[in-house]
DNA sequence: ATCCAAGTGTTAACTGGTTGACATGTCCGA
DNA sequence: TCGGACATGTCAACCAGTTAACACTTGGAT
């Protein structure tokens, strides 16, 4: 019963990762996961390594081996901090801005629609939302394991 | 707004994992993904890789590479099928089947005090389950991309 | 009876994550 | 001022997934 639960709950977010992904990859020529990375780094930018890995929830090793990449792609670049030698400042080129406010309106959009199903009648994205947040927030107020 | 939920989606099932990570990992001596593995083989065993594949959402490689360590650790074993020479017939052990039976009732313990938390008042996990299977039902009647 | 398509599992090369070690840079306190 | 603690990014080694190619088995159609 209970553990039923989060199998569901592993179900939507691949299913729904999966949809993401494919509209990404056909329409925008970007993966998820560069989504990710792009639309994360836009909403801090200009910023470091480390403070993105934060943000993105992995370790700065992760990111600093996608920054070579990303940036021969044309989707960022990276630039020396008069400050401070070892730091690397990240920004999004204009492309890549260009990317996540089309890309970003289009998955806001049929992800909307999804609300708007008929068989999601009682459903309310708001009050799920906050459900969600509830069990996120005892969790984490119950430490790593109880 | 709609982006949000996705979000919380993701950080629900990271925090929920990683809990259930710790607690497997301190008090049974396995990894959450072992644990994934071991409870879905007993549920179908004795099966084959391709079709554990399938019931775990992986690639047959997948399985295929992980069969050996699992075995050799002493969690599962390994047969030939009589009928056919290619196919290999995968089992739990029985110290396998221990491990997921206790294991799986006190991570199930642990997913239900959740809800009897007082935060969690206006929280009924079935009817939560049900709002979820609904957004996968719909997911995937739009198929891949709408 | 034979042959070919489909099924089955393994391997190689790749991706993207982890941790731990490391070199280097910054900055504060003695 | 200078010495050590901390910050910062990179590297190596590893883990676990992917796809594509492969070898082998099975079984049905001709």
């Amino acid at each position: 019963m209970s553990d039923k639960l989060t199998f569901t709950l592993h179900e939507l977010v691949q299913v729904l990762d999966q949809s993401a992904d494919s509209l990404l990859t056909s329409k925008y020529g970007v993966t998820g996961s560069q989504f990710v990375f792009l639309a994360t780094l836009e909403d801090v930018e200009p910023t470091d390594v480390t403070t993105l890995a934060e943000c993105l929830g992995v370790s700065k090793a992760a990111v600093s081996k996608r920054v070579p990449s990303l940036a021969d792609a044309g989707w960022i670049t990276t630039a020396d901090d008069p400050h401070h030698k070892r730091r690397v400042v990240l920004t999004v080129t204009q492309r890549g801005r260009d990317l996540v406010e089309r890309a970003g309106r289009d998955l806001d959009a049929q992800f909307t629609a999804l609300f708007q199903h008929p068989a999601a009648a009682g459903l309310d994205p708001r009050l799920l939302k906050d459900q969600l947040n509830t069990l996120i927030s005892i969790l984490r107020q119950n430490g790593p394991l109880s």
